[in-house]
DNA sequence: TTGAAAGCGCTAACAG
DNA sequence: CTGTTAGCGCTTTCAA
């Protein structure tokens, strides 16, 4: 492995002026051949670890996620992932499994390694595990979840908005027992959604019923398809159905299955997020589509704007408004 | 940000005496008090990137996929997280968009950052986007993917008896007329999925129809499922069709969806890779199944074991067995 | 424009 | 067991 010490020997230049030839500064067009020369012969590659340890940047984010390998965190992380290409950022992934402990050591993790900035997507109620990132300065962006008096500029989707659209869909189409798969509470995506389906209902004069929404564990397919058993074996009258993320719709999928229950025809359904698979599945599935990319891309911006500009943006909340994307899964009663 | 000079200041303490406490060397028990005490005092925590330069280590790998958004890719980067953090190594994702030359500016990325290895799941046929790596001695593995006489190590699944079993299920229900979604002949994956089916008609001497078999491109669903459509207008005999992978999977039933076709009614189906879809899908999809997680693993140990052992391991090929997973999408003749 | 020299934070001899 | 010192490969003053 050559270093700029060798192509400096061979070029019989000083080690500055290959480093800024490196770098894009000013060199006499005589010793750029010379180095350029050097550096195909030599095979020559930067040591980013020795720029890093020099310049104290080392141009990666961290992305702290509970699971990659789910559809709706490998969209965000491979948006993500381009996003920072295009700007010539690497991307460290931890994924934590929902552990709490082990979120709070991915932070010390990534801060370990220097990174320039995180992008996290947190899976508890406090910012605590993201003391250690706070305390060296290290800029964050919350995705999907927001911590009140953290002063965390935080990108997500309006998820208010979008169990709106799925409880007027169903009642505009007659349907009033309504059932709802929820998740666990520490996730403020399901806290929010479960709010908001409770408000949806009350807005519409709809007296709410507690057994018609059942919480799993917000990340397994079977834990959502157990919900769905209960929901519906416990209150036959239910009509129609709500999965409030991409699991849970999975999982209720799984259940109708398991029953031999047909949709639209004995059970009406709102799915959420993945369009690729709405598309896929028979019938074509209603669901609530949300703008990943575009939260994706968000996040990444404010991020690098934090990092390059140091602008600190105080109290930034972005909120973007998912929409319904009509299949053939509600019926017309 | 404080340093080791830092808590060796305010211990009294020399350097390596805090370096050995931290890499867990012997220390005098009481020191080891004290430097904890100015551990905490002055929030230290170790510059990772500053060790790295020293020891020529990073402990990290590289990983290069064509695109994490797809649950096969995804499911695979996920097992390799967990692997590597069960081994102390973390993961610098680079995804290349099935783009050769992002491939390649990949490996130079990664090895400018001095990746510990790299596992590499390549989208074509050469191993030149390889060469930085290899003459810079940075161990690789391939996923996938065997590489004729480069001597690399392989991990990958028995694409043959992949497409085996499935022509073997549909042929013993009375099929006989078998379309195949074939993908991009410069992935091997899809090269030998396509000479299997090849195969394993001859085997059990029908003969084959090459309009049977159409290319997409292995990544776009829209793409596969105008390859079902094409299959299927231009050959009204069929009776089957067998998606070979994930994306050919969705996209052919999307195609159904679009020529309002019914499993298995109208046409029999077997699809590939997501056991958890074809749960969820009604009826539930009869898939061939890869063991993912073991391949995943697999790389992780041998890429580890070459880079802490320093054991080159000559030749070295691991091929594992998938499975046929029985649902209700193939019907009996 | 270029070269010499200092130093980023850490580890690893080596000497004590 | 502990302190001193050199140096990983690079960038960055500062002079020339």
């Amino acid at each position: 492995m050559s270093t700029i010490k060798d192509i400096a020997r061979e070029t019989g230049l000083g080690l500055a002026t290959i480093s800024s030839y490196l770098n894009g500064g000013n060199v006499r067009p005589q010793n750029k051949i010379l180095i350029q020369e050097a550096i195909e012969k030599l095979d020559y590659q930067r040591n980013d670890i020795a720029r890093s340890l020099k310049t104290a940047k080392t141009n990666t984010i961290g992305v702290i996620i509970p699971q990659i390998d789910d559809a709706y965190f490998s969209k965000v992380v491979a948006t993500i992932s381009s996003s920072l290409y295009e700007h010539a950022y690497s991307m460290l992934v931890v994924d934590f499994g929902l552990d709490i402990k082990r979120e709070k050591q991915a932070v010390e993790f990534l801060c370990s390694k220097q990174v320039s900035g995180i992008i996290d997507m947190p899976s508890n109620l406090t910012t605590r595990h993201l003391d250690r990132a706070m305390n060296q300065k290290v800029p964050i962006v919350l995705f999907d979840r927001a911590m009140p008096g953290k002063d965390l500029p935080v990108v997500k989707s309006d998820n208010f908005l979008a169990i709106d659209l799925a409880v007027d869909h169903l009642v505009r189409n007659g349907h009033r027992h309504i059932g709802f798969i929820s998740g666990n509470q520490k996730i403020e995506t399901a806290r929010e959604r479960e709010a908001a389906y409770y408000k949806a209902l009350a807005k519409r004069g709809i007296k709410k019923k507690t057994s018609y929404v059942h919480r799993c564990d917000y990340v397994q397919q079977d834990s959502a398809a157990e919900s769905a058993h209960k929901i519906i074996e416990s209150n036959p009258e239910i009509t129609a159905l709500i999965a409030s993320n991409m699991i849970t719709m999975m999982g209720a999928l799984q259940a109708f299955n398991e029953m031999d229950l047909r949709i639209p025809g004995e059970m009406s359904f709102v799915g959420f997020d993945d369009v690729r698979f709405a598309k896929a599945y028979n019938p074509q599935l209603t669901i609530i589509e949300q703008p990943i990319e575009t939260i994706a891309r968000q996040s990444v911006e404010i991020l690098l704007r934090e990092i390059e500009h140091k602008e600190k943006q105080e109290d930034l909340i972005k909120i973007y408004e998912p929409r319904l994307v009509e299949g053939k899964s509600v019926r017309k009663l």
